[in-house]
Parts: C-alpha cells; structure tokens; sequence
DNA sequence: ATATCTTGTCACCACACAGTGACTTGAGCG
DNA sequence: CGCTCAAGTCACTGTGTGGTGACAAGATAT
C-alpha cells in the first residue's frame, strides 16, 4: 500500500476509465471499481463522494472526443476547402477508432439514464468542431450558400455512427464475417465511403463545382 | 385473471417493448417485467426461457427500423433521383423521431453487451435499405460515378445519431434549451439540415451537376 | 365426478449491489 | 517517545436481482 491520497485517486479514474472503455458504463459498479484499483470502496466514496463523482472526474479529466488539430496542409491535398474538411473528418474518424474511452463515452451520450459522461461529451465534440469550422473558415474561402457547420456536423455524426457499429460488431464476428450488404467497417466498405466523402465535399465545396 | 396463454404473451412483450422504449434495453429485468405485464415472474421463464427469449421475440415480431415505403412520386418533388433520396431519407428521419422503440433498438445496437435486438436491429435497417436501393435503381436514372448505397447509409447514418442524441436530450432541457452551437433537434438547426441534404443530393445525384 | 393437464401464485435461495460505521495502520510532528 | 490525523481495512445492513421448487386454482376429458 502505498498509502498516498492522490496516487490511489488516479489508480480510481484509471480503472473506471478502464472499465468504461472495455465494458461499458452500465457495468461501472463501486464493488467492481474498487477491486480494479486495488483500494477499499469505501474510498471512493471519500474522495468521489460516490459514482457519479468519479464519472464527473472522468468528463474533466480525461479526453472524451478526439482531439483533432488543424494541421498546417501538410497532408497530401491540394490545399483546397474540400480536402481539408475530408482530411479532418479522416482523421476524427482514426482517432475515433482508436480510442475505447471516446466510443464508450459517445455510446453513453446515447443513453437515456442520466449519467455525468453525456454533457461533456457533447461538450467536447462541439467546442472541437467549432473550433476546427473557424479554422477552416479562416484559411479557405468558403462558398457562402454552403453550411459548413451543418456539413461537418451531418458527415460527422454519420462517421461516428460507424465508429460505433464497427467497435459493437468487431469483437464478435471476427474473421467469420458473412459480410452484409455495406459494412464501412470491412476495408471494401470503408472504400466506398472514403469515395463518397470525397465526392461529396469537392461537388459542395469546389469552387468550380457552382 | 383471464388464465390466457397467450393474452399473457402478449402482455409481456407489450410491456418489455414499452419498458425497453421508456427506460432502455439495460432497465429491463425480470422482476419488473413481471410486475409490469401483470403477472408472476415464472411465466416470463415458461413462456420465453428467460430474458433472452423476450428480447428475441421482441427482435421478430416487433418493427425495430422503421419502414419506408417507396411512394409512387407523390410527394411534391420534382421526379428527380435527387428529390426521392431526400424524400426517403426524411420519411426515415420521422418514424425515428417518433417510435422510441426504434431509437432505443438503435442505442441498444451500439451497446457492447451482447443482447438479441442488435442483430435484428441491423437486418431490417440493411433489408429496408437494400429495398429502398434497388427501387430508386429501377425507377431513376443514377449516374454510374455515384455509390448510392454507400450514399443512403452514410446519410441516413447521421440522421439516427441526430435522432438519437434528440431523444436523450429532449427530456431534459425541455423549454429551457440554452441552444448550443448546432442542435438538429431545434427546428431552426433542423432546417440547416435540411437544405443541406437537399444541396448534398442535387450536388451529387443530379445529372446537370457533373 | 374424478383424474389430468395447464395456468397462475407464493415462498424461498443465493448472490451482487450500494452504502455505512467501527476499526487498524501508518506518517508526520511536537 | 507519544500524540494526532489521514489513509486504508473489515464487517455489516438492507435491498434488489435472477432463478427455482412446491403448491393452488381453473379448465378439460374420460
């Protein structure tokens, strides 16, 4: 025991952060938390004052939503509006993907039972996008008849969707797919809306395209 | 008591579906189950095997994505490919919005758990769609650039995550809705939406656009 | 009417859960 | 040293859960 206050604190975070992202929110219990951190329940009801303290801990202290920067067209676009909105979404999408927190506290947001996760989800996802809209806007010239906001919110939306889809289905029928009729998670699905995307953003976007 | 096997039957997936509607998939036990079809707790175990047995029952004879039937153009759009995408897609956008227990077979479908309503949940969303495809495919031209398919998922796709996230968040800030940077559940962020689909579509699918 | 089968009721078990009070152990300080 | 206070442990209550077995009530057939 290492008997020090702010040590077993973040063990506590760590494994709710563990047990949110491998199991879900619904299996985040005090019992289960505390033998995952290694402490005494009791514990997190005197640092956490419960559950819902330690999810609240979980909204401000961890990444719920990707992070995503608006890197200085470093990639390899030409440089116009519709590929940067497709390099961003790309890259929510990875970052998406990648993290079992981000698809677990995004799930949650989706939940009915009113747990601490949802607001700062929502809260996260929008600064960030609001954040990357006025980015854009500052760097390209964006036709005025095109919603950039609703756009990247719509295309975002939808590439969670699948996130989510792919994360439940994965573990499941992994390796014997019967491979339905789209599947973005497969690489052949996943293909065809990476065309799409890109079809779509240069018909809105591209200047030439009006 | 009415001593009917079947009256029985049906009460207890009446009240599963409306339990699983109002509280969600991970809310519904046998205990209150029973209590709320009316009947002893045994009957659920006789007549189903279980709690996996009534969401299976549920997954089969209950309308889990809702159906959308092809109208024969008698919505006052154009004829245009264009026109009878977006047409579907809001149809599906408003069964949606309207039958919680579509929305939460949709939730329950992205929830880790294994539970019976996610595979049904994905069959009639593909069925539904693949049927949708292939009467657009008949009826219109569409241009051979264009993956429509991939297309209808993606947007129909975000169209659930908006429904979604406006059913979890309706009950709360009911009135007092502080209106954040984009909600698609407030009527003037739903008519953005709106107008963006109709320019995503007409952009794509139109023939003068290319 | 008596026997039988089904439908429904009741009582019960074992278990996991959230939450609390009383306790012990350790570190720091006079 | 001994005092004090925080950090951590243990034991316990009450409640809700899934699940099962034994039994009562109504229907049906011989």
């Amino acid at each position: 025991m290492t008997r020090d206050r702010f040590a077993t604190r973040a063990a506590i975070i760590n494994s709710a952060a563990a047990i949110v992202a491998s199991h879900g929110i619904a299996h985040l219990g005090v019992n289960a938390l505390a033998v995952a951190a290694g402490c005494d329940k009791v514990l997190i009801y005197r640092y956490f004052g419960g559950l819902d303290g330690v999810l609240e801990a979980l909204g401000t202290e961890r990444m719920l939503w990707p992070r995503v920067e608006l890197s200085v067209e470093e990639n390899g676009g030409d440089g116009s509006l519709a590929e940067a909105v497709q390099s961003l979404l790309l890259e929510e999408w990875a970052a998406l993907s990648g993290g079992a927190l981000m698809l677990q506290s995004a799930v949650s947001e989706l939940e009915a039972a009113t747990n601490s996760l949802a607001p700062a989800t929502a809260e996260q996802r929008e600064e960030q996008h609001a954040k990357l809209i006025a980015g854009l806007k500052t760097e390209h010239r964006v036709p005025p008849y095109v919603d950039l906001a609703a756009l990247i919110e719509l295309l975002s939306a939808a590439l969670t969707m699948f996130a989510l889809r792919a994360a439940q289905s994965s573990p499941d029928r992994r390796g014997a797919a019967p491979s339905p009729r789209f599947d973005p998670a497969a690489p052949a699905g996943w293909r065809r809306i990476e065309k799409l995307l890109g079809a779509m953003t240069r018909a809105l976007l591209d200047a030439d395209g009006h």
